[in-house]
DNA sequence: AATTTACTTTAAAATAGTTCTAAACTACTT
DNA sequence: AAGTAGTTTAGAACTATTTTAAAGTAAATT
């Protein structure tokens, strides 16, 4: 009953549905995903749940910082539970996503960011294909 | 008519919509589009296309490495003729892309590609907004 | 040049992912 | 306990993209 806290602190109605959402994503270890997925995990969990709620309450988790959503061609959003500053590789057959640890990148120079503008965030893709 | 050539030497048939395509997007300045703003452009220059022919086209097109098509977390694709490696800035709100110049960034460690694969590109995505 | 073959284009239908709607429900405040 | 503001829901709607299958066109073969 830890995520009832944590969407407080977030600022976030603990409702049932984003505690079950909470539960299954805050338990310790990352992890990609999309919303389908999670559906499929709530169902498995033996909760029910409108695909809109889920929808809802990812856009809420993103937008309070609970959650990322990863830049990506793929046509189905991904989530990142991991909000470390991080970067990925991404299997462009797939479109499946693997974690870059931080320190085994190096970005040494940044451009100046746009006048009015601020910087709200670097992505690092790295695209990567199956060699045979 | 040097776009028939482009196309020959890229290995696709020069077709008449492809023809069109080509002068369009390969007349010297580099840009970012959707297939959508391509098709009002088409619309514009006095031609007229089926939508599933600019999808065909641009799909076509980024096969062959005749263009990109960037990464985004945005619903709709977006495509650059700007085949140079560079890297975008993107504008959270608006979903807009502005080329970074490579020597405004500088990549220094790389991760080591995981076994059996290689690595086909590098995508910098610094996101930005609107600082008021 | 005519015929064949393979590829391409097209409008329309289909699909996939996501958002919207509006009624029912629930958490929080008074 | 009652009120209110935010949330959930099923289903409809929407948007971007892909598929379908028939008609058209470029290239290869005769």
């Amino acid at each position: 009953m830890q995520s009832k806290i944590k969407l407080r602190n977030a600022g976030l109605r603990p409702t049932n549905q984003r505690i079950i959402i909470a539960d299954l994503l805050f338990n310790g270890s990352n992890r990609h995903f999309t919303a389908e997925n999670l559906l499929d995990e709530i169902n498995l969990s033996g909760n029910k749940m409108s695909i809109a709620t889920v929808y809802n309450c990812l856009k809420k988790f993103k937008n309070v910082g609970l959650i990322n959503q990863v830049e990506s061609v793929n046509d189905t959003a991904i989530f990142d539970t991991n909000m470390d500053f991080h970067h990925h590789f991404l299997d462009e057959e797939t479109g499946e996503l693997t974690d870059i640890k931080n320190n085994e990148i190096h970005l040494l120079k940044l451009p100046e960011t746009p006048k009015g503008y601020i910087n709200s965030g670097v992505d690092i893709i790295i695209k990567i294909k199956k060699n045979n």
